[in-house]
DNA sequence: ACTCTCATGTCCGAAAACCGCCAGCGCCAA
DNA sequence: TTGGCGCTGGCGGTTTTCGGACATGAGAGT
Protein backbone atom coordinates (compact mmCIF):
# COMPACT_ATOMS: atom_id res chain seq x y z
CA UNK A 1 0.00 0.00 0.00
CA UNK A 2 1.79 3.39 -1.09
CA UNK A 3 2.18 6.33 1.06
CA UNK A 4 0.82 9.40 -0.66
CA UNK A 5 3.16 12.63 0.02
CA UNK A 6 2.75 16.22 -0.01
CA UNK A 7 4.51 19.37 1.43
CA UNK A 8 3.85 22.81 2.22
CA UNK A 9 5.49 25.93 2.98
CA UNK A 10 3.39 28.05 6.62
CA UNK A 11 4.07 30.97 7.86
CA UNK A 12 5.55 28.77 10.47
CA UNK A 13 7.66 26.15 8.55
CA UNK A 14 7.15 23.60 6.19
CA UNK A 15 4.86 20.91 6.97
CA UNK A 16 4.55 17.61 5.73
CA UNK A 17 1.65 15.13 5.18
CA UNK A 18 1.46 11.57 4.37
CA UNK A 19 -1.77 9.52 3.66
CA UNK A 20 -2.96 6.28 2.24
CA UNK A 21 -6.17 5.03 0.43
CA UNK A 22 -8.07 5.55 4.04
CA UNK A 23 -6.86 8.73 4.49
CA UNK A 24 -4.06 11.13 6.57
CA UNK A 25 -1.82 9.23 8.95
CA UNK A 26 1.00 11.16 9.54
CA UNK A 27 1.00 15.21 9.64
CA UNK A 28 4.08 17.27 10.73
CA UNK A 29 6.31 20.18 10.77
CA UNK A 30 9.80 19.39 9.23
CA UNK A 31 12.09 20.79 12.25
CA UNK A 32 10.46 19.69 15.47
CA UNK A 33 9.37 16.31 16.84
CA UNK A 34 9.47 13.25 14.60
CA UNK A 35 8.03 10.18 16.35
CA UNK A 36 5.97 8.84 13.73
CA UNK A 37 9.14 7.64 11.47
CA UNK A 38 6.99 4.03 11.55
CA UNK A 39 5.09 5.49 9.08
CA UNK A 40 7.36 6.35 6.46
CA UNK A 41 9.75 3.27 6.82
CA UNK A 42 7.41 0.67 6.10
CA UNK A 43 5.62 1.68 2.83
CA UNK A 44 7.04 3.15 -0.31
CA UNK A 45 6.31 6.87 -0.83
CA UNK A 46 5.48 8.66 -3.67
CA UNK A 47 4.09 12.27 -4.47
CA UNK A 48 0.34 12.63 -3.82
CA UNK A 49 -1.66 12.77 -6.73
CA UNK A 50 -4.29 14.85 -5.13
CA UNK A 51 -4.47 17.80 -4.33
CA UNK A 52 -6.86 17.99 -1.53
CA UNK A 53 -4.72 17.56 1.71
CA UNK A 54 -2.50 20.53 0.05
CA UNK A 55 -5.10 22.19 -0.62
CA UNK A 56 -6.76 22.29 2.66
CA UNK A 57 -3.34 23.14 4.09
CA UNK A 58 -3.46 25.97 1.92
CA UNK A 59 -6.98 27.35 2.72
CA UNK A 60 -6.08 26.32 6.60
CA UNK A 61 -3.21 28.93 6.74
CA UNK A 62 -4.96 31.04 4.54
CA UNK A 63 -7.47 31.91 6.62
CA UNK A 64 -10.36 29.30 6.76
CA UNK A 65 -9.59 27.79 9.68
CA UNK A 66 -12.24 25.23 9.40
CA UNK A 67 -10.77 24.53 5.81
CA UNK A 68 -9.15 20.66 7.92
CA UNK A 69 -12.36 19.40 9.14
CA UNK A 70 -13.53 17.18 6.79
CA UNK A 71 -9.93 15.72 5.75
CA UNK A 72 -10.75 11.69 6.25
CA UNK A 73 -8.36 10.63 8.81
CA UNK A 74 -6.79 7.55 9.63
CA UNK A 75 -4.42 8.09 12.60
CA UNK A 76 -2.64 5.03 14.37
CA UNK A 77 -3.69 4.36 17.90
CA UNK A 78 -4.72 2.64 20.57
CA UNK A 79 -9.11 2.36 21.22
CA UNK A 80 -9.02 4.95 23.81
CA UNK A 81 -6.66 7.16 21.85
CA UNK A 82 -8.62 6.92 19.16
CA UNK A 83 -11.85 8.10 21.00
CA UNK A 84 -10.11 10.72 22.45
CA UNK A 85 -8.94 12.23 19.27
CA UNK A 86 -12.61 12.14 18.28
CA UNK A 87 -13.59 13.88 20.73
CA UNK A 88 -10.89 16.36 20.23
CA UNK A 89 -11.89 16.92 16.68
CA UNK A 90 -15.16 18.58 17.63
CA UNK A 91 -13.37 21.45 19.33
CA UNK A 92 -14.37 24.34 16.93
CA UNK A 93 -11.39 26.53 16.13
CA UNK A 94 -10.82 29.95 17.81
CA UNK A 95 -11.98 27.41 21.26
CA UNK A 96 -10.01 25.65 23.25
CA UNK A 97 -10.53 22.87 25.71
CA UNK A 98 -8.92 22.08 29.11
CA UNK A 99 -7.31 17.82 29.52
CA UNK A 100 -9.94 17.19 31.83
CA UNK A 101 -12.83 18.51 29.71
CA UNK A 102 -11.69 15.76 27.22
CA UNK A 103 -10.86 13.57 30.01
CA UNK A 104 -14.32 13.68 31.56
CA UNK A 105 -16.20 12.92 28.25
CA UNK A 106 -14.34 9.89 27.30
CA UNK A 107 -14.40 8.54 31.12
CA UNK A 108 -10.49 8.67 31.42
CA UNK A 109 -7.69 10.54 33.19
CA UNK A 110 -6.48 14.15 32.32
CA UNK A 111 -3.20 12.21 32.32
CA UNK A 112 -4.06 10.46 29.78
CA UNK A 113 -5.40 12.66 27.34
CA UNK A 114 -2.33 14.21 27.70
CA UNK A 115 -0.84 10.86 26.64
CA UNK A 116 -2.93 10.90 23.65
CA UNK A 117 -1.98 14.19 22.45
CA UNK A 118 1.66 13.99 22.99
CA UNK A 119 1.08 11.20 20.40
CA UNK A 120 -1.76 12.67 18.18
CA UNK A 121 0.28 11.50 14.39
CA UNK A 122 -1.94 14.35 12.70
CA UNK A 123 -1.14 17.56 14.18
CA UNK A 124 -3.41 20.21 12.93
CA UNK A 125 -6.19 18.41 11.27
CA UNK A 126 -6.42 16.76 15.09
CA UNK A 127 -6.52 20.00 16.50
CA UNK A 128 -4.01 19.07 19.85
CA UNK A 129 -3.11 22.55 20.44
CA UNK A 130 -6.47 23.68 21.48
CA UNK A 131 -6.39 21.36 24.88
CA UNK A 132 -4.78 23.22 27.53
CA UNK A 133 -4.67 23.74 31.41
CA UNK A 134 -7.97 23.86 33.54
CA UNK A 135 -6.66 26.77 34.88
CA UNK A 136 -5.69 28.67 31.34
CA UNK A 137 -1.99 28.14 31.34
CA UNK A 138 -0.16 26.30 28.68
CA UNK A 139 2.87 24.47 27.72
CA UNK A 140 3.03 21.13 26.32
CA UNK A 141 3.05 20.81 21.97
CA UNK A 142 5.05 18.57 20.29
CA UNK A 143 5.82 21.56 17.35
CA UNK A 144 7.35 23.91 20.01
CA UNK A 145 5.42 26.49 22.09
CA UNK A 146 5.52 28.86 19.95
CA UNK A 147 3.76 27.31 17.23
CA UNK A 148 0.93 26.86 19.46
CA UNK A 149 0.55 30.07 20.08
CA UNK A 150 0.90 30.98 16.56
CA UNK A 151 -1.71 28.65 15.69
CA UNK A 152 -3.79 29.49 18.89
CA UNK A 153 -3.74 33.35 17.71
CA UNK A 154 -4.60 32.14 14.27
CA UNK A 155 -7.55 30.54 15.24
CA UNK A 156 -8.65 33.07 17.46
CA UNK A 157 -8.57 36.15 14.29
CA UNK A 158 -10.56 34.14 12.04
CA UNK A 159 -12.48 32.24 13.84
CA UNK A 160 -15.64 31.31 11.84
CA UNK A 161 -18.23 32.91 13.61
CA UNK A 162 -16.35 36.15 12.68
CA UNK A 163 -17.41 35.08 9.05
CA UNK B 1 42.73 -2.93 35.44
CA UNK B 2 44.89 -3.53 32.51
CA UNK B 3 45.51 -7.06 30.37
CA UNK B 4 49.03 -7.83 29.18
CA UNK B 5 48.73 -9.01 26.05
CA UNK B 6 51.68 -12.00 23.97
CA UNK B 7 51.59 -13.22 20.95
CA UNK B 8 53.56 -16.35 19.45
CA UNK B 9 53.84 -18.14 16.19
CA UNK B 10 53.30 -21.67 16.68
CA UNK B 11 53.77 -24.77 14.29
CA UNK B 12 49.52 -24.48 14.19
CA UNK B 13 48.94 -21.10 13.87
CA UNK B 14 49.71 -17.68 15.71
CA UNK B 15 48.56 -17.75 19.75
CA UNK B 16 47.25 -15.25 21.61
CA UNK B 17 46.99 -14.90 25.03
CA UNK B 18 45.72 -12.07 27.54
CA UNK B 19 46.81 -12.36 31.30
CA UNK B 20 46.08 -9.94 34.08
CA UNK B 21 47.59 -9.10 37.32
CA UNK B 22 45.78 -12.65 38.90
CA UNK B 23 46.73 -14.96 36.24
CA UNK B 24 45.63 -15.85 32.30
CA UNK B 25 41.97 -15.02 31.82
CA UNK B 26 42.54 -15.89 27.69
CA UNK B 27 44.17 -18.16 25.26
CA UNK B 28 43.33 -18.63 21.77
CA UNK B 29 44.61 -19.18 18.07
CA UNK B 30 43.91 -15.87 15.76
CA UNK B 31 42.37 -18.24 13.18
CA UNK B 32 39.28 -20.28 15.20
CA UNK B 33 36.28 -19.37 16.88
CA UNK B 34 36.66 -16.51 18.89
CA UNK B 35 34.22 -16.50 21.92
CA UNK B 36 36.45 -14.43 24.88
CA UNK B 37 35.41 -11.09 22.80
CA UNK B 38 34.38 -10.17 26.71
CA UNK B 39 37.85 -10.31 27.95
CA UNK B 40 39.46 -7.80 25.13
CA UNK B 41 36.49 -4.99 25.14
CA UNK B 42 36.39 -4.22 28.60
CA UNK B 43 40.23 -3.15 29.76
CA UNK B 44 43.06 -1.81 28.33
CA UNK B 45 45.40 -3.78 26.16
CA UNK B 46 48.94 -3.34 26.57
CA UNK B 47 52.21 -5.70 25.75
CA UNK B 48 53.40 -8.21 28.40
CA UNK B 49 56.42 -6.27 30.20
CA UNK B 50 56.86 -10.01 31.78
CA UNK B 51 57.99 -12.96 29.75
CA UNK B 52 56.33 -16.00 31.38
CA UNK B 53 53.72 -16.46 29.31
CA UNK B 54 56.01 -16.23 26.01
CA UNK B 55 58.35 -18.76 27.28
CA UNK B 56 55.71 -21.52 28.72
CA UNK B 57 54.31 -21.76 24.89
CA UNK B 58 57.72 -21.79 23.07
CA UNK B 59 58.89 -24.56 25.40
CA UNK B 60 55.57 -26.40 25.18
CA UNK B 61 55.96 -26.42 21.51
CA UNK B 62 59.46 -26.94 21.56
CA UNK B 63 58.70 -30.54 23.14
CA UNK B 64 58.35 -29.59 27.09
CA UNK B 65 54.44 -30.58 26.90
CA UNK B 66 54.71 -29.32 31.00
CA UNK B 67 55.79 -26.09 30.47
CA UNK B 68 52.16 -24.32 31.03
CA UNK B 69 51.24 -26.50 33.81
CA UNK B 70 52.21 -23.81 36.66
CA UNK B 71 51.07 -20.81 34.91
CA UNK B 72 48.76 -19.22 37.20
CA UNK B 73 45.02 -19.27 35.40
CA UNK B 74 41.97 -16.43 36.52
CA UNK B 75 39.05 -18.28 33.93
CA UNK B 76 35.93 -16.76 34.18
CA UNK B 77 33.01 -19.03 34.26
CA UNK B 78 30.36 -20.71 37.16
CA UNK B 79 31.10 -22.56 40.13
CA UNK B 80 30.99 -25.85 38.01
CA UNK B 81 32.29 -24.90 35.66
CA UNK B 82 35.76 -23.78 37.51
CA UNK B 83 35.21 -27.15 39.34
CA UNK B 84 35.22 -29.23 36.22
CA UNK B 85 38.38 -27.21 34.61
CA UNK B 86 40.40 -27.85 38.45
CA UNK B 87 39.92 -31.36 37.09
CA UNK B 88 40.97 -30.68 33.95
CA UNK B 89 44.06 -29.85 34.29
CA UNK B 90 44.93 -32.61 36.30
CA UNK B 91 45.23 -34.54 33.56
CA UNK B 92 48.42 -35.05 32.12
CA UNK B 93 49.95 -34.62 29.00
CA UNK B 94 49.99 -37.70 27.19
CA UNK B 95 47.01 -39.51 28.82
CA UNK B 96 43.15 -38.57 27.70
CA UNK B 97 39.80 -38.97 29.45
CA UNK B 98 36.61 -39.17 28.44
CA UNK B 99 33.93 -36.44 29.02
CA UNK B 100 31.90 -39.10 31.09
CA UNK B 101 34.83 -39.56 33.51
CA UNK B 102 35.96 -35.91 34.34
CA UNK B 103 31.63 -36.19 35.03
CA UNK B 104 31.68 -38.81 37.39
CA UNK B 105 34.83 -36.86 39.13
CA UNK B 106 32.95 -33.55 39.64
CA UNK B 107 29.42 -35.27 40.09
CA UNK B 108 27.37 -34.20 37.46
CA UNK B 109 26.91 -35.31 33.85
CA UNK B 110 28.97 -35.48 30.62
CA UNK B 111 26.85 -33.38 28.27
CA UNK B 112 27.72 -30.59 30.93
CA UNK B 113 31.91 -31.56 31.08
CA UNK B 114 31.32 -31.13 26.88
CA UNK B 115 29.84 -27.79 27.45
CA UNK B 116 32.38 -27.03 29.59
CA UNK B 117 35.00 -28.07 27.21
CA UNK B 118 33.82 -25.66 24.72
CA UNK B 119 33.91 -22.90 26.69
CA UNK B 120 37.41 -23.06 28.30
CA UNK B 121 39.01 -19.44 27.72
CA UNK B 122 42.37 -20.83 27.97
CA UNK B 123 43.08 -23.47 25.38
CA UNK B 124 46.41 -25.44 26.24
CA UNK B 125 46.81 -24.03 29.37
CA UNK B 126 43.70 -26.02 30.65
CA UNK B 127 43.79 -28.83 28.44
CA UNK B 128 40.45 -29.48 26.90
CA UNK B 129 42.16 -30.91 23.67
CA UNK B 130 42.80 -34.08 26.30
CA UNK B 131 39.18 -35.11 26.63
CA UNK B 132 37.35 -37.74 24.20
CA UNK B 133 34.80 -39.64 23.88
CA UNK B 134 33.83 -43.03 26.01
CA UNK B 135 34.75 -45.05 22.56
CA UNK B 136 37.96 -43.01 22.25
CA UNK B 137 36.60 -41.26 18.74
CA UNK B 138 36.46 -37.63 19.15
CA UNK B 139 35.43 -34.73 16.54
CA UNK B 140 34.59 -31.40 18.83
CA UNK B 141 37.57 -28.95 19.25
CA UNK B 142 37.04 -25.09 19.21
CA UNK B 143 40.31 -24.38 17.30
CA UNK B 144 39.86 -27.37 14.95
CA UNK B 145 40.14 -30.86 14.60
CA UNK B 146 43.32 -30.86 12.67
CA UNK B 147 44.84 -28.88 15.54
CA UNK B 148 43.64 -31.59 18.29
CA UNK B 149 44.72 -33.83 16.47
CA UNK B 150 48.50 -32.17 16.23
CA UNK B 151 48.29 -31.50 20.09
CA UNK B 152 47.61 -35.17 21.15
CA UNK B 153 50.09 -36.03 18.76
CA UNK B 154 53.08 -33.88 19.94
CA UNK B 155 51.74 -34.83 23.63
CA UNK B 156 52.47 -38.45 22.79
CA UNK B 157 55.65 -37.67 21.32
CA UNK B 158 56.87 -35.97 24.41
CA UNK B 159 55.35 -37.63 26.89
CA UNK B 160 56.85 -36.54 30.29
CA UNK B 161 57.30 -40.50 30.99
CA UNK B 162 59.55 -40.99 28.36
CA UNK B 163 62.40 -38.89 29.76
C1' DA C 1 -0.30 29.86 47.98
C1' DC C 2 2.56 25.89 47.96
C1' DT C 3 3.61 21.13 48.29
C1' DC C 4 2.43 16.29 48.38
C1' DT C 5 -0.15 12.38 46.80
C1' DC C 6 -2.71 9.79 43.94
C1' DA C 7 -5.31 8.31 39.81
C1' DT C 8 -4.88 6.92 34.82
C1' DG C 9 -3.18 4.70 29.83
C1' DT C 10 0.73 4.17 27.25
C1' DC C 11 5.39 3.69 25.98
C1' DC C 12 10.09 2.44 26.72
C1' DG C 13 14.00 0.39 28.54
C1' DA C 14 15.63 -3.00 31.88
C1' DA C 15 15.19 -7.19 34.07
C1' DA C 16 13.43 -11.62 34.46
C1' DA C 17 11.38 -15.85 32.88
C1' DC C 18 11.29 -19.13 29.11
C1' DC C 19 12.78 -22.16 25.18
C1' DG C 20 15.81 -24.61 22.23
C1' DC C 21 20.25 -26.00 21.59
C1' DC C 22 24.91 -28.29 22.56
C1' DA C 23 32.32 -31.04 21.73
C1' DG C 24 28.09 -37.07 25.61
C1' DC C 25 26.42 -41.39 27.42
C1' DG C 26 23.78 -45.35 28.67
C1' DC C 27 19.51 -47.73 28.38
C1' DC C 28 15.97 -49.81 25.81
C1' DA C 29 13.79 -51.82 21.71
C1' DA C 30 13.86 -53.62 16.83
C1' DT D 1 24.19 -52.89 15.37
C1' DT D 2 21.31 -49.02 14.87
C1' DG D 3 18.06 -45.57 16.53
C1' DG D 4 15.37 -43.10 19.85
C1' DC D 5 15.05 -41.08 24.58
C1' DG D 6 16.23 -38.79 28.64
C1' DC D 7 19.39 -36.73 31.64
C1' DT D 8 22.35 -32.45 32.73
C1' DG D 9 24.10 -27.02 33.22
C1' DG D 10 24.76 -23.19 30.75
C1' DC D 11 24.14 -19.85 27.01
C1' DG D 12 21.90 -17.00 23.52
C1' DG D 13 17.88 -15.53 21.75
C1' DT D 14 13.02 -14.43 22.30
C1' DT D 15 9.07 -13.30 24.91
C1' DT D 16 6.91 -11.43 29.25
C1' DT D 17 6.61 -8.83 32.94
C1' DC D 18 7.91 -4.60 35.66
C1' DG D 19 8.98 0.09 37.01
C1' DG D 20 9.32 4.78 35.77
C1' DA D 21 8.02 8.76 33.30
C1' DC D 22 4.74 11.75 31.01
C1' DA D 23 1.83 17.98 27.30
C1' DT D 24 -2.82 17.07 34.24
C1' DG D 25 -5.88 17.90 37.92
C1' DA D 26 -8.34 17.37 42.40
C1' DG D 27 -7.94 17.01 47.26
C1' DA D 28 -5.54 17.35 51.75
C1' DG D 29 -2.10 19.18 54.71
C1' DT D 30 1.41 23.20 55.87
Amino acid sequence: MPLFVTKRDTPIGEVTAWRNASGLVALEFSSGVAHRDRFRSSESEVGDPETVVGEALDRYFGGEVDALNELPLAPEGTALQKKIWTALRKVPAGETRAYADLANEVGTSPRVVGNAMARNPVGLALPCHRVIRADGTWEGYAFGKARKRWLLDHEALHRPKDK
